[in-house]
DNA sequence: TCTGGGGTCCTAGGACCC
DNA sequence: TCTGGGGTCCTAGGACCC
């Protein structure tokens, strides 16, 4: 099916339509492995993170098409992986044995590959929203048409998918999924259907038929935990969502029900943004063995604290709440935060805060622990004005939480969203309302 | 599928304000 | 004091995505 657009009519009212395509590149870790080891080419590949050579701690990040056949998945623990396909090595290979290739991840090549794929999205659209490292949206609806080429059965807008595909292969060397279709959620299914190296386009008036008889877990959003609720409630597909009480589904999913029904009867209005700053950072770790030893939990969370601080600086980014995570055996998610009064860039105040709120948790035992920092701004371009806090900062500080009232000196710290360093709230400014001890 | 890491958005309750 | 209603901010948790 790659490469055709799938029957539907395309009339005059198309022109109101969107062309979204949604590009997903084709296990891209694994690609990228390739790019520089052509050796790994139609070979078992896992690229485990968390892993390093030789070892077996780690889970997959990404398995190739020839790994999968083994049953090698992502998110699975390498020690899985590796029970299911070997790792190669000389004695499998002389007695002929089925096994695969380990590689850890590394980050900073895939971002350096994905950054080439990036410029030639940019090349063909002017708006393009990055999902992540190997996915994203483009709107190419005021440069192409849902017009049938003269003489032909294909769209332009299909000819941009294909030129798409096309460049990318040949320019960087890694395979891509397009879908084409009116709206995000259509082009995202549409990329999802025919991979690796699909193509596939869902021309306005098509998109509810293409979705119809697909499970209900295809329609994004829809999770584990919503399609087991869905199934109690009789709905296995896509067609199901779409002619289910859309009252029923609100009264169950909230405001979310509603939306899930719109898209699977191939509605979604959702504009291509281009992508925005990140509205938090953090960075967590899992212990091999679940600890309660508050010292190991400590030291971990301050190297995640100064990494995520160093992180924030290096992006120009500010925080106001600092946070943490922490995963207690079986599988218990807690969080805690603080937010300050004012917007800072203090890796030391991260760290100290950060150690406070783990106190909290002094004696559970711990399998992960994270650190956050969020409310984010960034005070190196103009979006600060845009955003208005240069300005707010005073009514801000009024009703901040620390409730420090009779500390002129503390309310001082917002006003230092430029020359920050100098007022920064020390954690005494903030200890005495949250048990110092 | 007992689970890695980095994110986003939504909800709900409580505090606080007017 | 026992009493409205509306709004915002904060925290915590849940679901989802890649």
């Amino acid at each position: 099916m790659a490469g055709e657009t799938l029957p539907g009519v395309a009339r005059e009212d198309d022109s109101d339509s969107r062309i979204v395509l949604h590009v997903d590149m084709d296990c891209f870790y694994a690609s990228c492995e390739r790019l520089r080891e052509p050796e790994l080419v139609g070979e078992p590949l896992v690229v485990g993170m968390g892993y390093e050579d030789g070892e077996s701690f780690g889970a997959v990040a990404t398995a190739s098409y020839e790994a999968r056949e083994y049953g090698v998945e992502s998110a699975q623990p390498i020690s899985q992986a590796l029970e299911r396909l070997p790792r190669i090595d000389a004695a499998a290979a002389a007695a002929d044995e089925p096994a695969g290739h380990y590689r850890p991840v590394d980050i900073e090549f895939y971002k350096s590959v994905a950054g080439e794929v990036k410029e030639i999205l940019h090349d063909c659209a002017d708006v393009v929203r990055e999902v992540s490292v190997d996915e994203a949206y483009l709107d190419v609806t005021d440069s192409s048409s849902w017009r049938t080429v003269d003489g032909e059965d294909r769209t332009l807008a299909e000819g941009v998918g294909r030129y798409l595909k096309q460049r990318i292969r040949r320019d960087v060397g890694v395979p891509a999924s397009v879908g084409v279709a009116p709206n995000m959620s259509a082009a995202k299914v549409a990329s999802d259907y025919d991979k690796p190296d699909g193509l596939v386009v869902v021309p306005p008036g098509s998109v509810r038929s293409f979705l119809e008889s697909l499970p209900v877990t295809e329609v994004h959003g829809v999770g584990p935990v919503t399609a087991r609720k869905m199934g109690e409630m009789g709905i296995e597909t896509a067609g199901d969502l779409a002619v289910a009480d859309p009252a029923a589904l609100e009264d169950r999913f909230g405001s979310r029900g509603r939306e899930l029904h719109e898209r699977a009867r191939g509605n979604d209005d959702r504009e291509v943004t281009p992508t925005g700053r990140p509205k938090s950072l953090s960075r967590e770790s899992a212990f091999a063995d679940a600890t309660d030893d508050h010292e190991e939990k400590s030291q971990v969370v301050a190297a995640l604290a100064a990494d995520v601080a160093e992180r924030a600086r290096s992006r120009g980014a500010m925080y106001r709440t600092i946070g943490i995570k922490v995963v207690v055996p079986p599988y218990e998610v807690n969080t805690r935060a603080r937010s300050l009064s004012g917007p800072v860039d203090d890796p030391e105040l991260v760290r100290e805060v950060a150690l406070d709120l783990l106190s909290e948790f002094e004696s559970d035992a711990a399998r992960k622990v994270g650190v956050r920092v969020s409310n984010l701004s960034f005070a190196d371009t103009d979006q600060s004005r845009l955003d208005g806090w240069e300005g707010a900062d005073a009514t801000r500080d009024e009703s901040g939480s620390t409730g420090a009232r009779h500390d002129d000196e503390v309310t001082d710290d917002a006003g230092a969203s430029r020359q920050q360093r100098e007022t920064q709230p020390s954690l005494g400014d903030f200890s005495g309302d949250f048990g110092g001890d």
